[in-house]
DNA sequence: AACCTCAGTTGATCTGGGTCAAAGAAAAAT
DNA sequence: ATTTTTCTTTGACCCAGATCAACTGAGGTT
């Protein structure tokens, strides 16, 4: 259950500080410290992580599966305001509680950490400090990002989008097809898209099949999708198509 | 011009590390190396601070006016990502460029500071890199609250929610009117509201009139605003109605 | 005083995506 | 194997907000 995993972006993801390539968890000594107060817990799909509200006793990363951030009105009315893939970190170091629900998507595992001792070795260790302020930064430029989305974008336009994220950060490249061809499993019902996108299942439903009419996409069943052209997809969410995706 | 304002809040404005009630800049002897290394810029209205993608020499706050934070694609739509008030931090330590514009939306005045010698600092003083972690959590709290207000809310709930928000950062408390009555004026054309909540600037207008005419606003001029009853406004945004703005 | 320009309003019409409804398809339960 | 449930697709219709267009009104400029 300790074993060190890693994910196509090379990051260990068996550690609540997300790396990039390195796993400095593993050469800095004083991490090692994080090792004696790491525990393991496991959702079921579905299941509640954290209710908005609740506090926070704990602050971890994904291992495996997805989980989500939601907002939801008292209407009943939700927007999901975060994707939580292996190796995301999940919890907010100096705050009481979360201000959205977390819910499992798929089964998870996650490491945790209880938070009180967690915070008392962030205000010793500056570098953990440090790379907290660096991932949150990258949290908030992918919340902008998906703001321009949200506000601006056509249906098509988000679900392109939705599926380049997916894609960049799931997908292995086919060995089989020609460059550029990604592969992956759809983490998401068609209502989760919908929650994500700021639309109606329905609505997800009828472009996803438009997308395949038109050769963007390939589905095999309802959440394989092969996507034979990256550009081509990156052009219909209306991104900059500066060719290369692994920049 | 080396005046240390206090705005509605309480906060300390001249001074990137934004505060709250106290101004730890004027306590923490260690500081006022900041001081040594303090410059100011104007902007006028209209003006771009920063271009998207361009390197950024600096980090700042701003000290008056209101700036924003804009996306564009290339075919001219753009989204507003955030709005920058009195007292908020520009700048992303660590990083090389802004992927957002940054415009002046009225004149500005900026407290900057050259980038390297902060960065240095930062990593000296953990209070500084704790204060921004503070900050930059707050600031992912924002966008993804205005994350639900992009994807689920309707045309007038968009306006309430932003009028709610200016109201509460920007208004002081009228003494003539009941209590709760708060007036202000908006800093923000028809457009750039639009520009923030994924509007056309017709639907805007026409939506501003309606709740000016159901009394949920009252209107002097274009931009003079009084809200009579800040609890309707919220009510109108959809919002939790929890009776205290002031929490 | 006539002429701009720029911000905002209002009306008429159109349409993308929502809503309501029905049916298929795959997995889970009996 | 059959029923139930959960997810998905597709069709028909509608409406909130976009689009297109005309107009108002407050400053500035000369």
């Amino acid at each position: 259950m300790s074993v060190q995993t890693q994910n196509a972006a090379g990051n260990c993801s068996d550690c609540p500080i997300r790396h990039r390539a390195v796993c400095a968890h593993c050469e800095k000594p004083e991490l090692n410290e994080l090792e004696s107060i790491k525990y393991y817990r496991n959702f079921e799909a579905g299941q509640s992580i954290i209710w908005s509200g609740d506090k926070m006793g704990f602050v971890g990363s994904v291992v495996s599966g997805i989980a989500s951030l939601t907002q939801t009105m008292e209407d009943g009315r939700t927007q999901m305001v975060g994707l939580l893939l292996p190796s995301d970190f999940v919890g907010r170091p100096g705050r009481e509680g979360s201000p959205y629900d977390v819910t499992a998507t798929t089964d998870v595992v996650m490491c945790c950490f209880r938070k009180k001792p967690f915070e008392e070795m962030m205000a010793r260790t500056p570098h953990i400090a440090h790379r907290l302020l660096e991932m949150t930064l990258d949290e908030l430029d992918a919340a902008r990002e998906w703001m321009l989305v949200l506000g601006r974008k056509t249906a098509r336009e988000k679900i392109a989008s939705l599926l380049s994220i997916i894609a960049r950060r799931d997908a292995s490249l086919s060995s089989g097809g020609p460059v550029g061809t990604l592969v992956f499993d759809l983490p998401l019902t068609r209502e989760a898209m919908a929650d994500y996108l700021g639309l109606t299942l329905e609505t997800v439903s009828r472009q996803m099949s438009a997308l395949k009419k038109d050769g963007v996409i390939q589905l095999e069943g309802k959440r394989h999708v092969t996507i034979p052209d990256m550009g081509r997809l990156m052009e219909e969410a209306g991104d900059d198509t500066d060719g290369g995706m692994l920049g």
